[in-house]
DNA sequence: CTGTTAGCGCTTTCAT
DNA sequence: ATGAAAGCGCTAACAG
C-alpha cells in the first residue's frame, strides 16, 4: 500500500522509466509513440501515480516555490495580495509559502529555518522589511512590493501610485471646501506610508502640521484621534482641522469612533478620508471615503513579476493605478457658527 | 558560487558527509568528538551551508509540511487559524502551505496539482468541505476543524464549544427580557453553522422560526436583514423580534446597518448579538456583543493534533471553550408604546 | 569515534 | 522510438 513511483508506472505499462518521465513531463513530442504514450497515461491513471516533488526538485535544482514575505494575514490587504499572488502562481505550477514577519509573533525567526524554505525567490511587501534582514544574505530574486525603488536591491518592484491617490483625496477634500486637512498617519516606518506623508506635504505647500502618529489598529488610533480631537476643541474654532486624512481604513475607522465619542459627527462636522478600501470600509458607517488599493493585483503583478525574472526576464511596469472612492465619511466643513 | 552542500561542509572540515550530517542534525552524542563536532559547525557557519531540504525530503519520506484547508484568508477568523497553526509547525520545524477552498478563485483545482504539495498532513475547516472531495482519494492524516465528530473519517478532530456560545447569547438575551429571538444564519452548509441553529432550535423549544439566511459577507446580510426588518415593521408592533442572534460578526455588522436604515436604533430599538469576535466587532459603533471564539487556538490545536497523529498518537481534547463579551449593541428590549 | 556505501524518485544524456 | 545508467544532496546501516 505504499505510493506508486514511476517506476511502479513503468512497469505496468511496460515501458522504461525515461518513457515514463518523457510523456508524464510533456516531452515526447516524435520521441515516443501515441500508442506508448497513452500506455503510459493509462498506467499513470490506474495507479493513482503522484510524482514525487521532492525527488523532482532534487533533479532539477529548483521547487518551484516563492516565499511570500508580509507582516500579517489578519490586515486584509495582505490577505487579499496573497491571494492575487496565489492564483498567479498556481496557473504557473508554483507554489506559495508565507513568511509572516516578526510584528506579532511570527511563526519562525528564520524563514529558512521553516521547513517549506526550499524557494526558488521571495516577494517581500516593504511593510515586512526587518524579516527581510533575516533573509539578508540568501542571494534569491527578490521582488519587492510598495518599496522605494530607488532603494535598489531587488531584482524588481511592484508599486501603487500612491502619490496619486493622495492628491486625488487632498483634491476631493479642498474642493467640498476644506481648508486645513490633518494628517492621521500610520507608526509604521515603511515606505508606503512615508511616500503618502511626503506628497500631502507636497500638496500642503510644506511639512503637514497636524500629524497625528498611530499603531496600526482601531483603538490606538481611537485613541490617538482622541487627543487630537480634544486639543483642537479646547482651541478656537477658527482655522481648526475640518478633515482628517488617514494612511490606512483602520485608522480612518479609528478616527471616526474617536469623533463620534467627543460629539462630532462624521461627516457633518468632521470629514474622514481611509486608504486600502477592505471590507470594514464599507462596514462601518457612515460608510469610508476611501483611496481604493489593488491589492490582488499587488500580488498577481508581484508573482508574475519573480516569474520574470526567474526565467531571466526584467520586469518592468508602470504603478498600478488607484482610486478614489468617495462614500459618506467626506462632506463640506461646518459653516461657521 | 553555486550553494555549499553538506559535502563542501565536510571537505572544509576535513571528515565525511556522514560526520557532517551526525553533527547537523544533532544526533552525535556520543559518536563524534566534541572537537570535530565544533569544527563542523564552524566550516558550516563559515560556507552558509543551508541544508538542501528536497534532498533530505527525498531521503526521508516526510516533508514536514501540513495543509491548510480554509475557505479564504479574507476572513479574518481564518487568518487567525493560520497564524496559531504557523507557529505550533514552526515550532516543531513545520511548514505550513495553505490550500484556499474554491469559494473564491482558489489557486488550483486540485491541491496536489501544486507545486509545494509534498505533504504529511492536511488540516481542513469544516467550510472548506468541497475541497476535501478533491482530496478524497488521497491517504494522508487529516485533521478536522469545527466539523461533526460523528461524522468520522479524519483522525482528529478539533471542535469548540459553539453550542455552549449560543446558549450563553440565548441566556443573557432572555436576562435583558427579549422573549423573540430571531436567527440570522449564515446560508453555507457547513457544520459549524449547523450547529448553532439546532442548539437554537433546542434552545427556543421548537424549530426556530424567525430565521433569515444570508452570504457571509456585509452588503448580502444587510439586504436580508432590511427585508426581514420591512416585513416585521408592518405587522403589529406585539410579539415582534427584539433581537437578532447571528452567525457571524460578519452578519451582526450587516443586522445593525440594516436597523439603521429603517430607523431602528441598536440596541435601543434592536439588540443583535455576533459570533467570532474579530476585529470587526469593535470597529463598528456600537461594539458588538458577541460569541469570542479562540481562533489561533483552533490553529495550534489542529496542528498540535496533526502532529500527534504523524507520531502515530492519538489525539482527544475537550472542546475549546468560548465566551459570549458582551459589549454595547445589546440592551433591554423597548418597552410597549 | 569516523568513513564507506547504498539508495530515496526523478530527469536526462547517451546508446541502441 | 525506447532503454540503461548516472546523479541531484542527503541520511542511516554497517565497517573499521
Amino acid at each position: 500500500m505504499t505510493r506508486p513511483t514511476s517506476r511502479d508506472v513503468a512497469h505496468a505499462a511496460g515501458v522504461s522509466q525515461a518513457t515514463v518521465s518523457l510523456v508524464l513531463g510533456d516531452k515526447w513530442r516524435g520521441r515516443v509513440s501515441e500508442r506508448t504514450a497513452g500506455l503510459v497515461r493509462e498506467a499513470a491513471a490506474g495507479l493513482g501515480y503522484r510524482p514525487n516533488l521532492a525527488a523532482r526538485s532534487l533533479r532539477l535544482g529548483s521547487t518551484r516555490t516563492a516565499l511570500l514575505v508580509v507582516p500579517a494575514l489578519t490586515n486584509e490587504y495582505f490577505a487579499r495580495v496573497h491571494t492575487g499572488a496565489a492564483r498567479v502562481a498556481a496557473e504557473h505550477g508554483f507554489g506559495v509559502v508565507l513568511y509572516l514577519s516578526p510584528d506579532g509573533t511570527g511563526p519562525a525567526k528564520d524563514p529558512f529555518a521553516s521547513a517549506s524554505a526550499a524557494l526558488d525567490g521571495v516577494i517581500a511587501s516593504s511593510m515586512a522589511a526587518d524579516a527581510l534582514e533575516a533573509i539578508g544574505g540568501s542571494e534569491l530574486p527578490l521582488v519587492m512590493l510598495d518599496s522605494d525603488p530607488a532603494a535598489g536591491g531587488a531584482a524588481a518592484f511592484v508599486n501603487l501610485d500612491l502619490a496619486g491617490g493622495v492628491r486625488e483625496a487632498v483634491a476631493h477634500l479642498r474642493g467640498l471646501g476644506h481648508r486645513r486637512i490633518r494628517h492621521l498617519a500610520a507608526d509604521v516606518p515603511s515606505w508606503t506610508f512615508r511616500i503618502r506623508a511626503d506628497t500631502l506635504a507636497a500638496e500642503l505647500g510644506g511639512p503637514a502640521p497636524d500629524t497625528v502618529r498611530s499603531a496600526l489598529n482601531v483603538p490606538a488610533a481611537t485613541a490617538a484621534m482622541e487627543r487630537a480631537l480634544a486639543t483642537d476643541l479646547a482651541a478656537p474654532a477658527a482655522g481648526r482641522p475640518t478633515a482628517v486624512l488617514c494612511d490606512d481604513d483602520i485608522l480612518a475607522v479609528g478616527a471616526c469612533k474617536a469623533a463620534r465619542r467627543l460629539g462630532l459627527r462624521v461627516p457633518e462636522d468632521l470629514s474622514v478620508t481611509g486608504f486600502d478600501d477592505v471590507a470594514l470600509a464599507t462596514a462601518v458607517e457612515p460608510e469610508l471615503t476611501t483611496v481604493s488599493l489593488p491589492a490582488e493585483r499587488v500580488g498577481e503583478q508581484g508573482m508574475r513579476a519573480l516569474l520574470t525574472v526567474l526565467e531571466g526576464g526584467t520586469w518592468r511596469a508602470p504603478d498600478l493605478p488607484v482610486a478614489l472612492t468617495v462614500r459618506g465619511s467626506t462632506a463640506p466643513p461646518p459653516t461657521g457658527p
